[in-house]
RNA sequence: GUGGCCGUGGUGGAGGGGUACCACGUCUGGUUGUGGCCCAGAAGGUCGAGGGUUCGAAGCCCUCCGGUCACCCCA
């Protein structure tokens, strides 16, 4: 066979067990919130019927599937894209089994054909936490806290939870007189003021053929949101300025009063006035939602921990329903796990405790003769519950120790001559050098006592 | 999909036409009952791939591949 040099597919990433040590702290810390407030984990397949996924997320998404088909396959299959259609269509198809409202988190990994960037991949895990079944907007308060709970136990404090309603910004585009594709260009645009402020949107928006005066008042309305001010009462007193002006516009008001009781829910649950904030240009690409939109970005000012939104959530009343006979109100948001790695391998974020193997102890191997010796100390650690590994070969004790403190074992145990004479085992632990001399029926204990 | 920048031992970098270099890592020894530090030595490279220019190419030119950043979009 002709050699062939290892490469991984774009945007794909091998983790290795040090990484994995790390991530699974990351997913084991969220879940344990997500389970705090009663969500519980769903597992679905990694592939889905293409007629599951298509028509779903829009165009310029549907572009970014992955398809998945085996030649002379009689099923058209793609990755999944999402969670969230693949849990519309599994609510769909279990409903039977389920009860309402139905919470359920997921951690798993979906598939995009984009191009890569810092914290962007082609294969990345996402942590959805969804409520289906109720209409209210408690709901999407509760999704909002759990997410915003999440990141504040893995310790991040410096960032920003933007609300907006889809409703809101249908509304003001019917005020300004558009529908359809200009619609469509009016959000695109408009998602941009954070990146090409106030001046370019206007630009944007009348090279995009709306009248000048048209403009002017859209941006009287979305401009104001360009400030970063957070807080709920920001948020209260530009929920009045925009109820004044769109007055008008019944589907306006609506996704103000939704807007307006969220913010209500949120300062009830007790999240941050600091962290909240009610952005009227924030936007959102995928085509499903219906109301509330949220979206939380990093604060960070630093350019290498500019990775994009931390989470991206929202309503979305319709999506089950294209499951189902009739449509069922479901809110939902999305941890973008890879990008708070990202940030937390930056900023050193991991609690000092976090090691970088499983093993806890390595028990030396003193010479071929004494390994059967020390075979029988491994296990006997691990019927303790301690993971322990025998040094494989034969080397000289320095290599071992080497050894041991390479690969991060806290704990070193010397069974020679000695030690199996005076039925004792030296344990060594090696952040300190504490070395101590202990009896065979007190090691385990003492073992994990040094850890 | 479009554009900028970059591909040199395992890793990170220097070298911009004339014998491929440095640091870290790896291995051996100093030290056959103890790791990190120190010292001595060793292994390891068709300079991303292919073509061209040249007496001579890691270097210059072209094409392709890969990475990265930006746009687009997004977790």
């Amino acid at each position: 066979m002709e050699k062939i040099t290892p490469r991984l597919p774009s945007g794909m990433r091998d983790f290795l067990p040090e990484d994995v040590l790390r991530r699974q702290y990351v997913i084991e810390t969220v879940a344990r919130v997500f389970e705090a407030f009663g969500y519980e984990p769903l597992q679905t397949p990694v592939l889905e019927l293409e007629e599951t996924l298509l028509g779903k997320y829009g165009a310029d998404a549907e572009k970014l599937i992955f398809h998945a088909q085996h030649p002379g396959g009689k099923e058209k299959l793609a990755l999944r894209y999402d969670l969230t259609v693949p849990l519309a269509r599994a609510f769909a198809l279990q409903e039977s089994k389920l009860s309402l409202p139905f919470r359920r988190y997921q951690i798993a990994p979906v598939w995009r054909a984009e191009r890569p960037q810092r914290g962007r991949y082609r294969e990345f895990y996402q942590c959805d936490v969804d409520c289906v079944g109720v209409e209210g907007m408690e709901a999407d308060a509760e999704v909002i806290s759990v997410a915003v709970m999440a990141l504040q136990r893995l310790g991040f404090s410096d960032f920003a939870m933007k609300i907006n309603n889809r409703k809101l910004l249908t509304g003001i585009g019917i005020y300004a007189g558009l529908e359809g594709e200009a619609l469509a260009n009016l959000y695109r645009s408009i998602d941009k003021l954070d990146k090409i402020g106030v001046e370019g949107v206007r630009d944007e928006l009348i090279k995009g053929g709306i009248a000048a005066e048209t403009v002017a008042r859209i941006m009287a309305l979305i401009g104001s949101g360009a400030t970063t001010e957070r807080g709920y009462a920001v948020a209260e007193r530009l929920i009045g300025h925009l109820r004044e002006t769109l007055s008008g516009v019944p589907l306006a008001l609506e996704g103000l009063a939704e807007l307006e009781k969220v913010f209500y829910y949120l300062a009830a649950s007790e999240v941050p006035s600091a962290l909240v904030e009610f952005d009227p240009s924030m936007v959102r690409g995928l085509g499903y939602y219906t109301g509330p939109i949220f979206e939380a970005v990093s604060l960070s000012a630093d350019p290498e921990e500019r990775v994009g939104s931390l989470i991206g959530g929202g309503r979305y009343d319709e999506l089950i329903g294209l499951f189902r006979k009739t449509p069922l109100p479901t809110v939902g948001i999305s941890l973008g796990i890879e990008r708070l790695i990202v940030l937390m391998e930056k900023r050193g974020m991991y609690p000092p405790h976090l090691r970088r193997t499983v093993v806890q102890v390595l028990v030396t191997v003193f010479n071929e003769t004494l390994r059967p010796a020390a075979l029988r100390l491994a296990s006997q650690l691990r019927a303790a519950g301690l993971s322990v590994e025998v040094f494989a070969g034969g080397a000289k004790l320095g290599k071992q120790f080497a050894y041991a403190d390479k690969r991060g074992i806290p704990l070193v145990a010397v069974l020679g001559e000695d030690e199996l004479q005076a039925g004792t085992v030296k344990l060594k632990r090696l952040s300190d050098q504490h070395e101590q001399v202990v009896s065979g029926a007190e090691v385990s204990q003492i073992a994990q006592k040094l850890l």
